[in-house]
DNA sequence: GCCAACGTTGGC
DNA sequence: GCCAACGTTGGC
């Protein structure tokens, strides 16, 4: 399987570039869309490229990640009274998976939404389509390429 | 603060 | 199985 790209949102006051970079190694766990599960659990693989996106007020790409770990159950899922804790899940047959992400590095500058929006070529991107709120998305290669020029 | 988009829930 | 109501996301 060739390598993959993909993008994660995060709003910063959640989890932000600077904390993976403290961190160096998270569990992208607390998805809770089954959209974006799949994609964790079924495509992603060690090594694909992870854009680190965050929302909010000043909505853009900060940085790059990798993926270090493929899918395992959810661990938030079983805790009760944490807040991605789901009933609905258990250890013999868990609902929730995550990935394993691990920091690379911060780009110099954030790469703006709208700077996306009116880049060529990034017009079909899920991220600058109006109203999409998948919080974790594949990339296309030719977009990457766009983009990893964009983030130099 | 507003509101469009979208996912989920629940009544039928 | 349908779909209206509701809650959340997230840009503006």
């Amino acid at each position: 399987m060739a390598k993959r790209f993909w993008l994660v949102k995060s709003e910063p006051g959640v989890y932000s570039i600077d904390d993976l970079e403290r961190d160096g190694v998270t569990a992208w766990s607390g998805v809770r869309n089954y959209q974006a599960r799949n994609f964790m659990r079924d495509d992603m693989r060690v090594g694909d490229t992870v854009l680190f996106y965050a929302s909010g007020d000043e909505p853009g790409i900060t940085g790059l990640a990798e993926v270090c770990k493929t899918a395992y159950p959810d661990e938030t899922a079983f805790k009760k009274g944490h807040e991605s804790f789901d009933a609905k899940s258990n250890r013999e047959n868990p609902t929730w998976f995550n990935v394993d992400i691990k920091f690379v590095r911060q780009l110099a500058a954030r790469l703006e939404l709208s700077t996306l929006k009116k880049t060529p070529g990034l017009e079909r991107m899920m991220v600058t389509q109006k109203g999409s709120r998948l919080s974790v998305q594949p990339v296309r290669p030719e977009e990457w390429e766009i983009i990893a020029k964009l983030a130099k």
